[in-house]
DNA sequence: AGCATAACCGGACTTAGGTCCGATTGTCGA
DNA sequence: TCGACAATCGGACCTAAGTCCGGTTATGCT
């Protein structure tokens, strides 16, 4: 039993090398896969005969098909939560809520438009798998603390995130809706909603 | 080249008794599934024998999974089409446009609220499956035209309907946000956006 | 260096939605 | 009533996601 605890207080070892090499493999063979043939080329089935291992690999390494184009969104996303966490306002701190908001709209319509395809594929791999996504829960935060000051800032940022997720966008431009239209009628919304409570 | 002439001129067959006969036995044996095993027991292999018809029919008369799922929901959804077209205000024509978008949702989170897994699963079958759903088209419509004073109805009414997503609420449920939040803060955003343009 | 252990590997297997086509059967005109 | 046509039927088949488990291999301790 001193054994156990020397294991639980030993750190947790670091990846094996052998775990680590798949999975920039399979990254790379992704990557590669929906360069040559779009979303469609993408099943895991292909991305693991591609990336020479087995398909129960790509399933332990990123759990399921959203959790593998999710990672091959991560380096963008990640930059984009970068600018809002440390950039300069009036994306990054120090702007007034609103206008910080809309700038984050601006800032995630742009990549949306950019990555539509995977976006939506991460997004609808799953039923619910929008909501688990780690970019999610960080983006809802943010909006959240943005909203401190109306009645539900939890439900109000889940309504705001609503407006961008990627199968409305998708829907929204086979019907003729264009990224301007889209642009401007969230920045109207979010300019309604984030709204500090008018007084009467 | 007589015969086909006339046969564009006939009024379409109208549907095989066998057919017709076929599609109530699926769509009781659909229903009767759902009631014993929830949404898990309501796979088309399953609904198919339960109704002791093929696969095939199944798909034919419904298209797909989704499509059977509206079909159970469309009795509830047809009642709640007929309050908004020819009600009584508020639901009805005569009140005024906010008004009416206000008490859309509540009763439209009301249908939701007692058919939450069905409307989810008819919603999150295809990917973009809510948007092609009649209902759908049909709230959005009439939303629209409830709108139709704000810069891009069109769009505002695809914001507005996303609030009412299954896939959102039954996260927004899972996270503890119950339906009396979720009803106030639905109302407030409504409230928010159908506003008329205010002069400065 | 050698060994015990735990993590990892990979492909066969399961599940479920959706397609297809030869056989069947209802419907319409004569 | 009867025949021809077209819609319908049904189950075998396909695809793709996700699970499982016996064999393998890196790791860390001695």
């Amino acid at each position: 039993m001193n054994d156990e605890l020397l294991r639980v207080l030993r750190r947790p070892p670091r990846e094996r090398a052998d775990a680590a090499r798949n999975r920039t493999r399979v990254l790379e063979a992704a990557s590669r896969l929906f360069a040559e043939g779009g979303v469609a080329a993408l099943t895991v089935d292909a991305v693991a005969q591609a990336a020479g291992v087995g398909k129960g690999t790509v399933f332990r390494r990123f759990d399921d098909k959203s959790g593998l184009v999710s990672a091959l969104l991560d380096q963008r996303e990640r930059e984009l939560q970068e600018a809002v966490v440390f950039g300069r306002p009036p994306l990054g701190p120090g702007a007034p809520a609103r206008e910080r908001a809309l700038a984050f709209f601006d800032a995630y319509l742009a990549y949306l438009a950019d990555h539509l395809d995977l976006v939506r594929l991460s997004e609808t791999a799953a039923p619910g798998a929008r909501f688990r996504i780690g970019a999610y829960v960080f983006w809802h935060r943010h909006l959240a603390i943005l909203c401190a000051d109306r009645p539900d800032p939890d439900h109000l940022a889940h309504v705001l995130l609503g407006m961008v997720a990627a199968d409305l966008n998708a829907e929204l431009l086979s019907q003729g809706i264009d990224w301007g239209r889209i642009r401007a009628g969230v920045a109207a919304a979010v300019d309604a909603l984030v709204a500090p409570v008018h007084a009467p």
